[in-house]
Order: C-alpha cells, then sequence, then structure tokens
DNA sequence: ATGGCTGACGCTGTCAGA
C-alpha cells in the first residue's frame, strides 16, 4: 500500500499533474496540503472517475488540506475541533484550514498543513507556536485509542542541519530553528517516527525548493515535508522515497511528493513472526 | 543568490508563502 503526502499549492492549478501522477504511481492514499480552494470549488469528480473517494477541508485562497483514497475513508475529523474540544486556542486555530484526519484501512491518517511563520519575532511565529502546541494536545488524546497512526504532511520545519542544503546560512532562522524543533519533536511525544529517515540516513535529500533562485536548477532544498509512523505500522514499511519528477516539470508547485510503501495489513507470517 | 517566484483575488496592485 501507497500512502503519499504533497503540498501542491493550489489543486485547481496543479489538477493536471496531480491526476498523472496518481495514475502513473498507482498510489493508494493521497494527502494534499495548500489546495487553496472552498470545498464548492475542489475538483472531486476527477478523483471519483478514477476511483478515489475524497475528504475535503478548504478555505478560499489559503490552506486547504484534502485525502484522496481508493480505500473507503471514514470518521473524518476536520480541524482540531471534535479531537481537543476545551483546548485554550480552539477559536484561533479553527480560523485556518490546515489539519484533517480520517480511519482508513485501521490507520488514523493526520493530514497537517503546519503554518510557516515567516520569522521568529513576528506575530505569525506565535500561530505557528500555538498550532504545534495543538497538534500535541490533538496526537496525545488520539494516541489514548493506541490505534495505528500515520500523520503525515507539510511540516514547515527542517527536523535536522542535514536537512537543509547550507545549514550554515539558516541557523536559528524561520524552519530550521531549535524551539521549531523541540516543538515539532514534543508534538511526536517518541511514539511517531520519521519513516524517509529509516530508509535513507543521509543528507542533500530535499522536499522543497523555492522558486526563487533558481533553487531547482541549483538543487538548493530543504526536507520539510515529512512521515511519521507509529511502530505498528513502522514495523511494516518497506520504503519510503521522495519523489522529485513532478518539480522537474513545467508550471510546478514548489514541493515534491513523499511516499512510503508499506505491507498492510500486516500477513499472519508477519504476526507470527513478531509474536 | 533567500523577499530577484508563484498563486489567488480581482484589477494593472497586494498579500502570502517558505
Amino acid at each position: 500500500m501507497l500512502i503519499a503526502t504533497w503540498n501542491v499549492n493550489s489543486i485547481r492549478s496543479r489538477i493536471d499533474h496531480v491526476k498523472e501522477w496518481l495514475i502513473s504511481n498507482n498510489v493508494d492514499i493521497l494527502c494534499l496540503q495548500e489546495t487553496k480552494t472552498e470545498d464548492q470549488f475542489f475538483p472531486v469528480e476527477i478523483f471519483s472517475n478514477l476511483g478515489y473517494e475524497v475528504s475535503i477541508s478548504g478555505q478560499k485562497s489559503y490552506n486547504g488540506v484534502a485525502i484522496i483514497s481508493k480505500f473507503p475513508i471514514s470518521d473524518i475529523q476536520l480541524g482540531f475541533d471534535a479531537v481537543i474540544s476545551d483546548h485554550k486556542d480552539l477559536a484561533i486555530l479553527s480560523q485556518q484550514k490546515r489539519i484533517i484526519s480520517a480511519e482508513i484501512n485501521d490507520i488514523r491518517i493526520i493530514n497537517v498543513y503546519v503554518p510557516n511563520g515567516s520569522s521568529l519575532d513576528s506575530d505569525k511565529f506565535i500561530y505557528k507556536e500555538k498550532w504545534i502546541k495543538g497538534l500535541n494536545a490533538y496526537l496525545r488524546k488520539i494516541n489514548l485509542n493506541h490505534t495505528p497512526i500515520c500523520l503525515l504532511g507539510d511540516f514547515n520545519i527542517a527536523p535536522e542541519d542535514k536537512d537543509i542544503h547550507t545549514p550554515s546560512k539558516f541557523e536559528e532562522s524561520i524552519m530550521a530553528s531549535s524551539k521549531e524543533r523541540k516543538l515539532l519533536k514534543d508534538a511526536l511525544g517518541g511514539e511517531l517516527e520519521d519513516v524517509f529517515r529509516i530508509f535513507e540516513p543521509g543528507g542533500e535529500n530535499w522536499s522543497w525548493w523555492d522558486y526563487r533562485h533558481s533553487a531547482w536548477e541549483r538543487d538548493k532544498g530543504w526536507r520539510i515535508d515529512h512521515i511519521y509512523l507509529t511502530e505498528d505500522i513502522l514495523s511494516c514499511a518497506n520504503s519510503c522515497w521522495i519523489d522529485k519528477e513532478p518539480r522537474s516539470r513545467d508550471k510546478p508547485s514548489d514541493h515534491a511528493p513523499v511516499v512510503v510503501d508499506i505491507s498492510w495489513p500486516p500477513t499472519e507470517i508477519e504476526n507470527e513472526f513478531f509474536f
């Protein structure tokens, strides 16, 4: 089973790329970020005609997340609301459509678009901080159910220096600061593993290249799009990769999709092996 | 070479992203 995450920077501008990529890669579950459109304008039919179910949480112009799945989607949670209904910052966190989760094939899929934060001294950074703390509370609550979790999306944080093309140029700057890295680490709670790093421990693996400064042509990127798995599914993962092909195309998103291949559900043999 | 690109909105510019 293939699960993928892709910040498409407007689904309506990128629909042809997304459709072709889905077909040629036979992905089972695709989580999108920055769809940038209200639900009524989301091209649902294009995906349903390909045999996919679609769950969306969008807004005009900015943000927006969606789950596209070949398997039935159930127990959809839009935003933080239902999961952490008593959280102190819920009202402001709900203003931006940045998280959608659902049960698919007995896995809790949580698709996130973490705020960028602009710079560490901005109001937007305060929002980013609140948002990640909200995610932390959300994950603690979900994890009480002990369900397998796949948390994936655009985190707008490079977890380590090796996730940045020239780390010395970005010390303690946005997406690279120790403060953001700690917030993310705390939210993961020691239970969610960055599956890309299990298979690719080395550097020079980017998922985002700035549109400016010929960053793509010079391969000056960052790895800010991640897939995190709990141990129960992590042990079933076969590989994880960043597909740079869509970024090389004409009129691309500035992000490339990240894909994980999982043998799911686990076979009887594997169960016997484990227990 | 890091606010020297891109998309949305809606109009000839402004905001936001990262």
